[in-house]
DNA sequence: CGCGTTTGATAATCAGAGATTATGAATATC
DNA sequence: GATATTCATAATCTCTGATTATCAAACGCG
């Protein structure tokens, strides 16, 4: 018999449960089967990979070679399924994350474009904060994520895809007492007591507060909306002031016309949005190719949404 | 399906071969079994990996990618197989290679040597000249062998065992002509005419050249015996003179008496003996004890040697 | 201590991956 | 145009690797 690729799998499950029956459990088998196959690998190899004693299953030094081998064997076989895959351009299953005060402003136009230029895209969508996109990509469960850039994470890919300016809405009352009738308007000036964010683990809260030159502990109330719709109606009702993304402006102010914008003075306050990948494979054309599209799409909206009334 | 090494292994011999049935051979299976496998994998790659058209095969720019992908992997696996399997120390299946000049003076001393150390261990030995060795060596068709250092090869590990040095014999008259009288003895009043040579290939030869300032061609009758004890005979015969490492003098003046012996004047040239190993396994306690073992042996050879009457 | 529980090994059986043989289609060769 | 070469396809068979059932040892517990 020779060495098998599932026989190392079987061999990464049970490290890292220590027991055969949730290895086989996690290996969709029975536990016979993952036994019979480690004790085959043991034969093979003429060696215990595994001791097997009173209080749980543990690695053998032979083991930890096996395992590290098998591990960096499973990165190789998935690197070249990617790199095999992508190679093809834009085509086939991609799964894309989007953090949500991007989403819903973005890929309602950024879409179409991306089904005008590819045949045969099954995208996946998977919206979600910052920090769960990066984990999903590292962890090969996404192909590339939309995000505020930098991703602080090395070994990723970023692209740049276009500059979001934030504005300060509320309404007009609110935005003309931080303002004191000063025709600048900095975010130094904006009471902190007053500043709506959106709840804990969404960058453009963080965002909000490091321009603001504060930490979110410094307030006593934190309101935490959940979404950019919500904090533009609070902000609507005259409950606090917010920072609005440039790219969320047009679909904001028209769901909530009472909704007053301003622009900050230079130099304007912004987030850069990027599409990320994983560095894996070779070939970047469909990573390259995507990133133009959202680009597109994004300076689009930007654009139309600098026409819109009320600055 | 998932991808097995079964198909990565018929993807590399069928890259070498460009050619399904002789791959197929090469992996001892029929041509349908190798055509099905190769066409299982571009199913789950969903992409061709190699060009089929008239005038061969030939690798598309995945298949290439898939190609190193699945080098990598099979020359981590034997790595991680070689580790495993010396892990367990000088015990199992050890492939030795041994270089002609060296093989019958030590081998007799070390092997007693080593079976007293070791328990289970079988020694499998291969006498050849160095080059055949080193390719043994890097092919993974031996474990270790027994040159003179240095090797000249990257990512080779070596262990000197002893210094060989290298002394002068022939019939007592051809040795006093070349001393002339004089009480120091050098390589360079050998008369090249009078040399004695083993056959092309030999390191030995190499190395009696080289102490000597020559080169092959200089030398207008090559008469290239295919061993040491040959070559002490011709010379004991009144034919010439030649180049006797200490290691072989024992046996060689054993076999030959009318053989004399000369040491030449300091420096004394000479050889150093060692033992290489491919770099891939990680744990060397088989290598060091194994370098021990023979150095014993060989410092014991040549000081014996040392004893021996005609100096 | 007896009893049930948990865990991994073993045995018997079954399904399917992957082999084989036989054959076909396409192209090159004479 | 007949033949040889080369790879693909089809039918069949073999054996790897799965499943279910069961066992033995160690542990927990009343």
């Amino acid at each position: 018999m020779n060495i098998t690729l599932r026989q190392l799998t079987y061999v990464i499950a049970l490290a890292e449960t220590r027991h055969f029956g949730q290895a086989a459990a996690r290996c969709h088998v029975t536990q016979p089967a993952l036994s019979n196959q480690i004790k085959e690998l043991e034969d093979r190899l003429q060696t215990p990979l595994f001791l097997r004693d009173r209080k749980g299953v543990s690695l053998t030094s032979a083991g930890q070679d096996v395992l590290a081998t098998a591990k960096r064997i499973m990165a190789e076989l998935e690197r070249m399924e990617d790199a095999v895959h992508w190679q093809k351009g834009l085509t086939g299953r991609l799964r894309l994350g989007v953090i949500p005060t991007v989403a819903p402003y973005l890929l309602p136009i950024a879409l179409p474009l991306i089904r005008a230029r590819t045949t045969g895209l099954d995208l996946r969508l998977r919206e979600a904060q910052t920090a769960d996109l990066l984990a999903d990509l590292e962890e090969g469960r996404l192909d590339a994520a939309i995000i505020a850039l930098p991703s602080g994470v090395t070994g990723l890919v970023e692209a740049p895809l276009f500059t979001d300016r934030f504005l300060l809405a509320g309404t007009s009352a609110q935005i003309a007492r931080i303002s004191g009738g000063r025709a600048a308007l900095h975010p130094a000036m904006i009471d902190p007591e007053l500043l709506l964010l959106l709840e804990e683990g969404h960058c453009l809260a963080d965002q909000a507060l490091e321009v603001c030159g504060l930490r979110r502990r410094d307030r006593r109330v934190d309101l935490g909306a959940a979404s950019l719709g919500t904090l533009c109606r609070l902000a609507a009702g005259g409950l606090g002031v917010t920072f609005l993304p440039e790219l969320a402006r047009g679909d904001e102010q028209k769901a909530t016309p009472d909704l007053a914008v301003a622009r900050f003075a230079q130099p304007e306050p912004c987030r850069t949005i990027g599409l990320v990948r994983r560095n894996l494979s070779v070939h970047t054309d469909w990573f390259d190719t995507l990133a133009g599209l959202l680009q597109q799409a994004g300076t689009q909206v930007v654009r139309d949404a600098g026409h819109a009334p009320g600055t």
